[in-house]
RNA sequence: GGGCGCUUAGCUCAGUUGGUAGAGCGUCAGCCUUACAAGCUGAAUGUCGUAGGUUCGAUCCCUGCAGCGCCCACCA
């Protein structure tokens, strides 16, 4: 029954010790036998696998850990699998360097195939060999495979309880079947389509980027003012930043009710250096206040351009390339309309195939020269130009600003859906609850449909062909997508039914869809992942929705909103009940942690120093949703608590008989009042994890267990000890018994290690009891019966108190005598201090018979006058 | 410009049916007390961001304002 007790506590010993005995156990093993009702399922974010873990992880992993190993404890079957988000661009960096590879999709296959790493210290330039798609994969996963297990052992050595057994990878053939299939549902329920359309473009990474993916920063620009004339005579200023635009303007617009343009409406306009005749026409997004109150409509310098001309049914200008330069004029796309060709020619010749950074400077040049305004009378370009600072929009992981181009993609409808979508969201319960706003403030700012597809080549790509025409022309409009049996597919490996790999990109043939799906198109998918949807309907039943998706807040607008999205498109319904948020970590200088900041910290030697128990303890104590410092005081903190833990635990169970007398044998009132008050956290804490308010639980359990540890063990230590009051001793025993018992379970979800370590000694049994993580989490009923006041615990705590107040300001040690000790109350606190006198005598070394109790009148103030008086020596 | 959150002791933070302010850390003073000196005992510390309002009474409810942080939008 019982173990020796060690007299200290190493904790690098412990986890790895636990860590051992619960993977050996399978004491975090999903039980796919037991039935939805008995299950709580956890929606892991898959960790991008680059580089290592650092601190906020931790945080906001435990987080999420503790919410669900109180679950367990309540008895759930927990599904908690960890991936790996493998797939997408950090990954194809990553493996293009490591390896010194590119990837081609138009190679086949080659099995023969072993990736070398480069050696990194070379000093010789790479040699870039070009590999196929799925070798192009096939190294990433062993890559990753690396990077994963250091991923396992920190996340492990963190005591996070997730069923290793069935971690996926967001590259692995199961996301790629999921996400093939998610894919052809949305075909099928037309809610995905292809279009070539403007789309916001980086120009560097040469794909296309999802109003999801972009970010503003202000950086300085220059307004220009340049000065445009008007048909049959006239002018007037525009001005603006992208000086570069003027040969993709397409029309100018001010406001209808501004009246400095009110007669040019319906009148044209000719651009300076291009000459090209351009409608003069009201629009109401242009803002009086702002420049000149007029501007031009370029194809296209933003949202509102792209709007416009939508709405026109005028012919895109498109100048910029996929490449970021001007177009060709070789292609034959200037001088566009032009009513002076020649001029328009002359001068877009100075501007074709340059970089675009470098053709605002030229095209500025040129509007600068004498001769260059429309009737040539002077400059186009008035005055200098004024810096201002604004901001543009960036790919969150770019670094020029992104283009509007004209390119086919597929899409996802959300638009058109912004109800439902918003709808869905508030069938979710949101911890804290004010982080629904982020999420619908987002849908009701949707401005584009979810584009998916990225011109990238290391993803999961489109199940879908195109047929060539026997021109040899690529018929975007008649898709051929494969059938769900055949998934997954690679386009570029594999062949569309009733083509033959010899049809490849041939005239009458068909050609393989070249891009990949975005990241989020996959993670978006995660509950079905884990229960692996259409592949296994019966364990989907029992896995979706989930329970719980734990997140950070940064990314409600990508993988929450992805992930309703898909939810609702594919089943009509929410992906899980609750969506937990965590907040972020900050440094001591309350900066988030960023590697960008280089302020971010790793948590190995903070385990190391201060152990795992009391790193989580720390994430434990934010509450959900809170940005938290870090604070190395809290980490001392909790490793003063595990060592508080320990020390108490061994003190109390090595003075109990063995067998320690059940609960039944508490009769003491002191001990009744400890068992109650602790009964009430049980209860209080259960309500607070039920509501994930994990940090509340927390808090009162410690507060609580302090109190145990500094008066109850204390008032009760000479009872435990004593030879004759066999009663008395054994109400103190069973209750000392019970209350560490609960203590020790209502830590567990903070501190496993510490807890299990505890729990060995004496509390251990078989079967479910094995492991205080898989035992029962404590219950009222278990000292139903047992009704102690806790008033009396609180006389006790007042008066010795006050006899130990009495002996640190003479300055002696409280084990100092007390030859009288006076206690003035009312008559009813005197008869609750009756009660649990003989324990405070003991505990304050009062002599025999030198307590007197004198009742007195009214209840103002304390509740007792205490006199003491201290023995001579 | 729209939205959200925060502002309580030197520091980190608790404080919901509104009733004279709490914890830990730190500071100070003591104490080797039948576990724990990585301990124990005790002490000091706040016009609860600001200005109004509601109320017998406001840290808590309402309004305005300020500072900090975040999300979104605009960005000619």
């Amino acid at each position: 029954m019982s173990k020796p007790i060690p007299e200290k506590y190493d904790h690098k010993s412990a986890e790895q010790r636990w860590g051992k005995a619960w993977s050996e156990a399978n004491v975090y093993r999903w039980d796919p036998s037991r039935p939805r009702s008995e299950t709580f399922v956890v929606d892991t974010p898959p960790p991008t696998v680059s580089g290592s873990l650092h601190l906020g992880h931790v945080f906001s992993y435990t987080q999420a850990d503790i919410i669900t190993r109180y679950q367990r404890m309540r008895g759930k079957n927990i599904s908690y699998p960890m991936g790996w988000d493998d797939n997408g661009l950090p990954t194809e960096r990553r493996v293009q360097n490591v390896f010194n590879i590119q990837c081609n999709p138009n190679l086949p296959y080659d099995p023969t195939w072993k990736p070398i790493k480069a050696d990194p210290n070379s000093k010789e330039k790479p040699v870039i060999k070009e590999v196929s798609r799925p070798n192009f994969v096939e190294t990433c996963e062993i890559l990753t495979a690396e990077d994963e297990v250091a991923f396992e052992n920190t996340f492990k050595q963190l005591g996070l309880s997730t069923d290793w057994s069935r971690t996926y990878s967001t590259i692995n053939k199961l996301c790629r079947h999921v996400s093939q299939l998610s894919f052809i549902d949305l075909i099928e329920k037309g809610q995905a389509y292809n279009v070539e359309a403007p789309t916001v473009w980086d120009v560097d990474f040469k794909s296309a980027v999802a109003q999801a993916e972009i970010e503003d920063r202000e950086v300085p620009g220059a307004f220009h003012d340049i000065e445009f004339g008007v048909e049959g005579g006239g002018s007037f200023v525009i001005s603006t930043t992208r000086p570069e635009l003027l040969a993709a303007c397409i029309a100018v617009v001010a406001h209808p009710d501004d009246a400095r343009y009110k007669p040019l409406f319906g009148k044209h306009a000719i651009t300076p250096l291009f000459k090209a005749r351009v409608p003069i026409l009201p629009a109401g997004h242009a803002d009086p206040e702002k420049g000149s109150g007029i501007l031009m409509v370029c194809t296209f310098g933003d949202v509102n351009d792209v709007e416009w001309w939508k709405r026109s049914g005028l012919p895109a200008k498109q100048i910029i390339t996929l490449k970021g330069t001007m177009r060709d004029i070789e292609h034959g796309v200037a001088p566009f309309d032009s009513t002076d060709v020649a001029i328009a020619n002359e001068n877009y010749a100075l501007l074709s195939g340059v970089d675009i950074r470098k053709a605002k400077k030229v095209v500025v040049e040129m509007l600068a020269k004498p001769g260059s305004a429309v009737d040539g009378s002077g400059t186009a370009l008035k005055g200098d130009p004024r810096p201002i600072s604004h901001a543009v929009k960036f790919y969150e992981k770019g670094d020029r600003p992104l283009e509007f181009v004209t390119t086919r993609q597929w899409f996802i409808r959300t638009m058109k859906h912004k109800e439902a979508l918003i709808a869905q969201g508030r069938k979710i319960q949101w911890r804290p609850e004010h982080m629904r706003h982020r999420y619908e403030n987002w849908v009701e700012g949707l401005n584009a449909d979810w584009c998916i597809s990225r011109q990238r080549f290391f993803g999961i790509p489109f199940p879908v062909w195109y047929p060539i025409s026997k021109s040899g022309e690529i018929q975007h409009d008649k898709p051929l997508f494969a059938a769900r049996e055949s998934l997954p597919v690679d386009p570029y490996n594999d062949v569309p039914p009733g083509y033959t790999e010899a049809q490849r990109n041939q005239p009458g043939g068909f050609a393989g869809d070249p891009d990949v799906m975005d990241t989020w198109a996959t993670s978006s998918l995660t509950p079905q992942i884990q229960s692996h949807w259409l592949l296994n309907p019966e364990q989907h039943r029992k896995l979706f929705p989930a329970d719980i998706r734990p997140q950070a807040h940064e990314i409600i607008r990508t993988w929450a909103f992805s992930t309703i999205v898909k939810a609702w498109m594919h089943e009509n319904e929410i992906p899980w009940q609750s969506i937990v948020i965590s907040g972020w970590v900050l440094d001591p200088d309350r900066k988030k942690m960023s590697k960008s900041k280089g302020n971010v910290i790793t948590p190995q030697h903070l385990f190391d120093e201060h152990s795992s128990d009391a790193v989580r303890y720390w994430s434990g104590r934010a509450r959900l949703g809170a940005d938290t410092a870090t604070d190395p005081a809290v980490f001392k903190i909790g490793s003063k608590l595990v060592v508080k833990l320990f020390n108490a635990s061994r003190f109390v169970l090595m003075q109990l008989t063995d067998p320690v007398p059940g609960v039944e044998k508490i009769t003491h009132p002191l001990d009744k009042a400890m068992v109650s008050t602790l009964s009430g956290i049980v209860a209080a804490a259960t309500k607070a994890f039920d509501e994930y308010d994990y940090a509340l639980a927390l808090q009162i359990t410690e507060e609580q267990f302090w109190q145990f540890c500094d008066h109850y063990v204390e008032l009760v230590k000479g009872r435990s000890y004593s030879e004759a009051d066999t009663a008395g001793r054994e109400s103190a025993h069973a209750a000392l018994h019970w209350c560490l018992k609960t203590f020790v379970r209502l830590f567990a979800p903070f501190m496993p290690y510490i807890t299990e370590e505890i729990w060995s000694w004496r509390f251990a049994g078989a079967g479910r009891d094995t492991f205080v993580h898989s035992t029962k989490w404590p219950e009222v009923s278990e000292v139903a019966g047992i009704e102690g006041d806790p008033a009396s615990f609180a006389a006790a705590v007042e008066v010795v108190s006050a006899i130990r107040a009495t002996k640190t300001m003479a300055q002696k040690g409280q084990r100092w005598g007390v030859s009288a000790l006076r206690v003035q109350g009312s008559k009813e606190n005197l008869e609750i201090l009756t009660t649990v006198l003989d324990d405070v005598i003991r505990a304050g070394s009062v002599v025999e018979g030198g307590t007197k109790l004198v009742p007195v009148d009214g209840s103002e103030g304390p509740r007792f006058g205490v006199e003491v008086e201290l023995a001579e020596a």
